[in-house]
DNA sequence: GTTGGTGCAAAAATTTTGCAGGGTG
DNA sequence: CACCCTGCAAAATTTTTGCACCAAC
């Protein structure tokens, strides 16, 4: 684990820092989505509340993680695959939002169906987001 | 178009106000999404932000618009269909924002396909945003 | 007249920016 | 050692809440 995290970051040309470590080390273990709160608790605050703004940032324009969108409109944030480059995503699968815990889970199986647009538009990214109730609250 | 408003207002027990027949008329008109800071510019800052934040606020719980996530995670609005119940939403077109000048688009023809959820989830609302380049500014 | 909505003020929460010090390569 | 990252402080922005007044029914 502590290889891979290494890994990725020097890939993408950051310093091997303990915020950066840290942060990385959760999404790989949440193996979800996570907001700006969540790793400030989740870290036990011991990481200033600019440093996880700065490194969110920093990761998000590498390409190391993605914003997904959530029914409530918070902040969530997910790794990205491994075929995500620097301001390009490839991240078209399906997110899940439950509308009873609020959980959002990444439906990484379930690709984003193409899509006709009328004529003129330049798609670039298409994001889908389903509603409902998950297995656990259904 | 002012007798649908009020129609509106009506049918869902909201008293109709200044405010509220004209941020429904700014949807009405826009044919697509709104953020909240364009309804302050529209309005011509004629009405209190909080007012503003109150009225959709009311919308959003008796059904009338509903939001929008986006890639951004800005905040959107937009109007629900006919058949919008209250807390329950069959609005499935997909939008589209264009990354150039910020608009959203709601294309009413271009319909969400159906997507296979794996078993247990249950889907109640299917939305979909692609991101990418409008007529205009592509 | 009663109920509910609005505006104002203030507080709370979230996000951004500048700068000096410290760790990384 | 040069550079980038971090923490602290402060500012800017966004959203929420309380309360008195006014408008809608």
């Amino acid at each position: 684990m502590d290889a891979q995290i290494d890994e990725i970051l020097r890939k993408n040309q950051l310093s091997v820092t303990g915020s950066r470590k840290r942060i990385l080390e959760l999404f790989l273990m949440s193996n979800g989505a996570l907001a700006h709160g969540d790793i400030e608790k989740k870290t036990g605050e011991k990481f200033d509340r600019v440093t996880v703004y700065r490194t969110l940032q920093t990761f998000l324009e590498k390409g190391i993680i993605h914003n997904i969108p959530t029914a409530d409109n918070s902040v969530l944030y997910a790794l990205c695959k491994d075929d995500c480059s620097e301001g390009h995503h490839h991240d078209n699968h399906v997110h899940f939002i439950c509308s009873e815990c609020g959980k959002t889970i990444c439906l990484a199986d379930v690709t984003v169906p193409e899509v006709k647009l009328p004529g003129g538009f330049l798609p670039h990214e298409y994001q889908m987001v389903v509603t409902g109730l998950c297995k656990e609250c259904r």
